[in-house]
DNA sequence: AAATGTGATCTAGATCACATTT
DNA sequence: AAATGTGATCTAGATCACATTT
């Protein structure tokens, strides 16, 4: 709504990244990570604030400097369905920056973020000089196929406890668990967890309730725990 | 199943393939084409029959000759699902040849196919050297993402009608009309379509039963004809 | 004000069980 | 024998309509 509004923060440069480690970009040549960074921009992005909206073309691509955003998708009226969720050094909008094509979802920041912005022209630049950056980018295509079939399956064969299980189980493996080992770190409302699952808010309410019940989940609020990982990727049947 | 009794037809060079116009590796390098093609050899798969099997190891790339593929993942008990139906030009199992994975979904012949088989070694080996094939081939993965989430949606927010409605225009859009300009170009079993759709073959009959009732489409056998793709579109809310 | 929660009701489409056709 | 077709029945989960909580 009000991108204009972001709070520029500074320069940061990718090859002296904190994040680099777990990064898409993480064991590139440090030169390919200089050439990345010229022009680059880090922006605070507000908590529902929507970083790229599907059908606009691309400015360029965004890569997670620290935050939690979903990727999502319109149905046809207004129905959303959440794709998938990124985290800390994750990149957003390769698709449409690599073919130059306009943006196939929409991503908004699930808390508030800083994201980095790096230049078409530069990370084509890059594209085409680095092998290694082809192959990352290539492997990263196959895995984003994977998963949307793999998801294909789930919504066309699962039930809704399985789907909601599932949902929780994608949570936990995106974004991990909190200090106590059992409090998923990731702040999201019923209907979010609704619309990864392909499920109205008030069944996912209502699974919720008992999967609490059953000592599958414990809730607090919007904070969900998860006494027994395994115990619930059961449930999930994965 | 019977895969060793397939009948090798001959070596075909695909710098002299007459669906080159219109294949997978259409306007590349010569030289390139050349490359692709030694050791290549094209076998003839009966109909029904197997071309490679979900979660075996690859042991190279295919191209599709001469006929007609789905390629599809069977769900957690033995429900089919169809991801994707292949023609004349296409290529198969390029996700599993790039990442050097397993197959992640099972290819099939619709029809009886001539199919050339193209070892990963000299597929790697053009990978490596040609620009333009890792870019067509990122084209290609990106548009797989695309049509995936399409899917995602499709079967989460569409009912049967819609999905069913689809199945037989992707069915069009991929094999297009035989002569007659409105009989779909494929042979296919009621509990194919329902697989594309993610519908029980009860359902899939019934509604393809009324749509013939309602004009929309014509029942011959096992040949479905779309009198007006326009009108069956709007069925299928595309 | 938006998110959560819960009861009551409805229905699309699955499931079951055969008969018929290819 | 497998694919198609059709009636009868069932039910998971959507939809609706509020009340309650954050």
């Amino acid at each position: 709504m009000r991108q204009n509004s972001n709070h520029i923060t500074r320069h940061r440069d990718c090859a002296d990244c904190d994040h680099q480690s777990s990064s898409f970009f993480c064991n590139m040549a440090r030169e390919d990570l200089k050439a990345l960074s010229i022009n680059k921009s880090a922006s605070i992005y507000k908590k529902g604030q929507v970083i790229f909206n599907e059908g606009n073309r691309p400015h360029g691509l965004y890569c997670i400097y620290e935050g939690k955003v979903k990727l999502s998708k319109l149905g046809d009226f207004g129905k959303e369905q959440i794709l998938r969720m990124a985290k800390n050094g994750d990149i957003l909008g390769y698709r449409a920056a690599v073919c130059n094509e306009k943006y196939y979802s929409t991503a908004t920041a699930l808390e508030d973020s800083e994201i980095c912005h790096i230049s078409l022209e530069n990370f084509n630049k890059v594209l085409c000089n680095s092998t290694d950056l082809n192959f990352k980018l290539m492997k990263l295509l196959t895995t984003d196929v994977k998963e949307s079939e793999k998801k294909i399956l789930n919504i066309s064969q699962k039930n809704v406890e399985e789907r909601v299980a599932e949902a929780l189980m994608v949570l936990y493996e995106v974004f991990g668990m909190e200090e106590d080992g059992q409090t998923i770190n990731v702040t999201i409302t019923r209907k979010e967890i609704g619309d990864m699952a392909g499920v109205t808010t008030e069944s996912t309410i209502r699974k919720l309730s008992d999967f609490s019940r059953k000592g599958l989940i414990k809730i607090d609020g919007r904070k969900l725990l998860i006494p027994d990982v395994k115990k619930l990727s059961l449930v999930a049947k994965l």
